[in-house]
DNA sequence: TGTCCCGGCGCG
DNA sequence: AAAGCGCGCCGGGACA
């Protein structure tokens, strides 16, 4: 406990069959209850039979404030039903969601404000860990005993369940001691880190914040606290799976990949296994003797191999019967691996699917999706199965998907306060088409009958003599508008853009310099970008969220121009994320359940995803569409465009 | 059996 | 000389 100098209280210890029989252990839980009671902040944590948040049950409960610590027993939760009811009050929480899942299961809901401690932690220390044993030593210098050190190993041969079980037995008291820890290393925490949140000031990238923030309290107070109980109703309500919509898919895949398989041993004469990078590096560089097109990384090891991904396969793919079978197996094999099997392992029994929202992980302010990640289901076009459709409503209901139009260059252009670009957004223009016809001065009329011919050419409505050389240049011209329109963003460079359009290096650098000639106001607004990124050393998205970026001040060029990429991105990309997650905030608030039984299920960073009683879709979507194109209390430069669907599934909803 | 890293790849 | 941001998960392979 080196460097503690806090008085740590000792721990009390209640459970049912003491209080029950023992008058002053009675007489202690009662005036125990009252003082907890009329605490308005409360550190609490749960010891529990393991991780999974639909299923797994407290054991042991531990709670702290001021000079309080305790430890309870599962069968005291109960008794103090009257306390997690009471609205006005602060739950401290290392990973808050977790706990109050685990409380949920059995009929425990907190009522009062879910605070994580773990997302404050991150909104200081974004490039940090977030665990409370970390937390705990680097902001109060208290090291104590991991429970798998102290317990034993969580694994196959022992659950977290009989760990705690056999502690029961032979080491009840360091059991109680390690349970008021947790609550009591939570509340320490929680005081460091308000007082740091106070103490940061923080500004808008938009100069104006709505709502006012003035400090990352602020933020973490007005906006990331009521977030997280957003995130927990999403979590916990999951989403429908049609669980025969996997069982057919599972064999299917499986009989496809294995056939592809042999179709690969039979073309190189032994037996590879295509899932194997080192296999099929020896195939293709030594026994074929293809020279290398890319390298891979290195990662912490510093060797680099020659690639064997997709851009190599497709690249000899025309004139290699083995590449195009590999980059089959690859499909096949990821959708089976991933989705079709990955999917189907997690399911609840009611054929639900509980994804986890990560809420301290992102270093830009967006969510992440784990266990299963339902932020990465393949798109329809790139998916055989249709993985998409599997995600469906409860009966009588039906899916509402919508989604923010170009939000990330909407938001650019809202920042650069870029008068053309703007006005591409004001007319309702496609953006591509608006960007290409400034570029390169070129009616945006043609632009749009040039996508049109060129779909009726598709469709056979039209001869192959109407692609005349204009239409293609004109074509061209959007393609190139949309690559540089994404790959600004991410600092792209000309060599990277060349590739993807086809152009030399030269050519892609004229088309860049072109854009940012036509737009010279987002060309200031990523020097300025850059230039506040190095003056101050952070990032800062529209809400006020900031994100150091040490890579900025590297001696090292390649460092640097990462941190110039960073520096850029992130205040876009956060801002995108600020945006959704107000709206995601007001429509919680609207109370879409109790008025439309309408529940939101997934985001998908720029899309929302709901369940909704087929006769209110409509209502309900209209009242959400409305609150996504307005979540900051004035509007910005640009109007934040939605587009909505629904339908009997994920997939048809688009 | 469990853990780590790597290469590769799904999404926005 | 080269320079694409942000995530999570799978299977292979090395190692304890």
């Amino acid at each position: 406990m080196s460097g503690w100098n806090i008085h740590l209280p000792a721990t009390e210890y209640f459970e049912l069959g003491l209080v029950q029989t023992q008058p002053e252990e009675a007489h202690k839980l009662l005036t125990f209850m009252n003082e907890m009671a009329s605490q308005p902040r409360v550190a609490i944590d749960t010891e529990t039979t393991g991780l999974v948040t639909w299923k797994d049950i407290p054991l042991y409960w531990s709670v702290a404030w001021p000079g309080k610590r305790a430890t309870l027993h599962a069968n005291m939760l109960q008794h103090f039903q009257a306390i997690f009811k009471q609205l006005k009050k602060d739950w401290i929480m290392a990973n808050a969601k977790y706990d109050t899942h685990i409380l949920a299961n059995v009929g425990v809901n907190l009522a009062g404000r879910l605070v994580d401690t773990c997302v404050m932690h991150s909104l200081l220390y974004e490039d940090k860990p977030h665990g409370l044993k970390y937390m705990a030593q680097h902001l109060k210098g208290w090291t104590y005993g991991d429970f798998q050190d102290q317990f034993g190993k969580i694994g196959k041969l022992q659950s977290a369940e009989e760990l705690i079980r056999r502690a029961e037995k032979e080491n009840m008291s360091l059991l109680i001691e390690y349970a008021a820890n947790d609550a009591w290393a939570t509340w320490q925490v929680y005081e460091e880190l308000r007082t740091q949140l106070q103490m940061a000031a923080t500004h808008s990238l938009f100069r104006t914040t709505y709502p006012y923030i003035e400090t990352l309290w602020d933020l973490f107070d007005k906006i990331e606290v009521p977030y997280t109980r957003v995130l927990w109703d999403m979590e916990r309500a999951g989403i429908k799976v049609d669980r025969a919509h996997l069982e057919r898919s599972e064999p299917e895949a499986l009989q496809e990949i294995q056939r592809i398989e042999k179709d690969i041993n039979h073309a190189v004469g032994f037996i590879l296994n295509p899932k194997s990078p080192l296999q099929l590096r020896d195939y293709f560089f030594e026994k074929e003797g293809y020279p290398p097109i890319k390298w891979s990384k290195g990662g912490t090891t510093g060797v680099r191999n020659p690639s064997c991904d997709s851009m190599f396969l497709e690249h000899i793919a025309p004139k290699d019967e083995v590449a195009r079978l590999v980059l089959k197996h690859r499909e096949y094999s990821k959708l089976h691996g991933t989705y079709i099997k990955g999917l189907h392992d997690l399911l609840d029994p009611t054929d639900r699917i509980h994804t986890r929202f990560n809420q301290d992980v992102a270093r830009t302010g967006r969510l992440s999706s784990a266990t299963p990640n339902l932020q990465n289901v393949p798109r329809p076009e790139n998916d055989k199965w249709g993985l998409r459709r599997a995600f469906i409503p409860e009966e009588g209901c039906e899916i509402i998907a919508v989604d923010y139009e170009q939000l990330e260059m909407r938001l650019l252009a809202a920042a650069a306060l870029e008068p053309d670009m703007i006005g591409i957004f004001a007319r309702g223009w496609d953006i591509h088409m608006g960007n290409a016809a400034l570029m390169f001065n070129v009616p945006y009329e043609d632009l749009k009958s040039a996508k049109a011919i060129d779909k009726q050419v598709k469709s056979k409505q039209l001869p192959e003599s109407a692609m005349t050389d204009y239409v293609h240049q004109c074509l061209e011209h959007r393609a190139a508008a949309k690559a540089i329109g994404f790959g600004l963003n991410y600092g792209m460079g000309a060599g990277k853009l060349g590739h993807s359009l086809n152009l030399s290096r030269a050519d892609a650098q004229k088309k860049i310099d072109q854009y940012k000639a036509t737009y010279p106001a987002v060309k200031q607004f990523f020097e300025e970008a850059v230039a506040e990124t190095l003056r101050t050393g952070y990032s800062f998205t529209i809400l006020g969220r900031r994100r150091n970026v040490i890579e900025i001040a590297s001696h090292r060029k390649d460092e640097r121009a990462l941190g110039e990429r960073i520096a850029i991105n992130t205040q876009i990309q956060g801002s995108a994320a600020d945006v959704c997650k107000m709206a995601q905030i007001h429509i919680a608030n609207l109370d879409l359940v109790k008025h439309y039984g309408c529940r939101m299920l997934l985001q998908v960073h720029d899309e929302l995803v709901f369940e909704c009683p087929k006769e209110n879709v409509k209502i309900a979507m209209e009242e959400i569409k409305e609150l996504m194109e307005h979540p900051f209390s004035s509007d910005l430069a640009v109007h934040l465009a939605v587009d909505g669907g629904h339908g009997d599934s994920w997939g048809a909803a688009k």
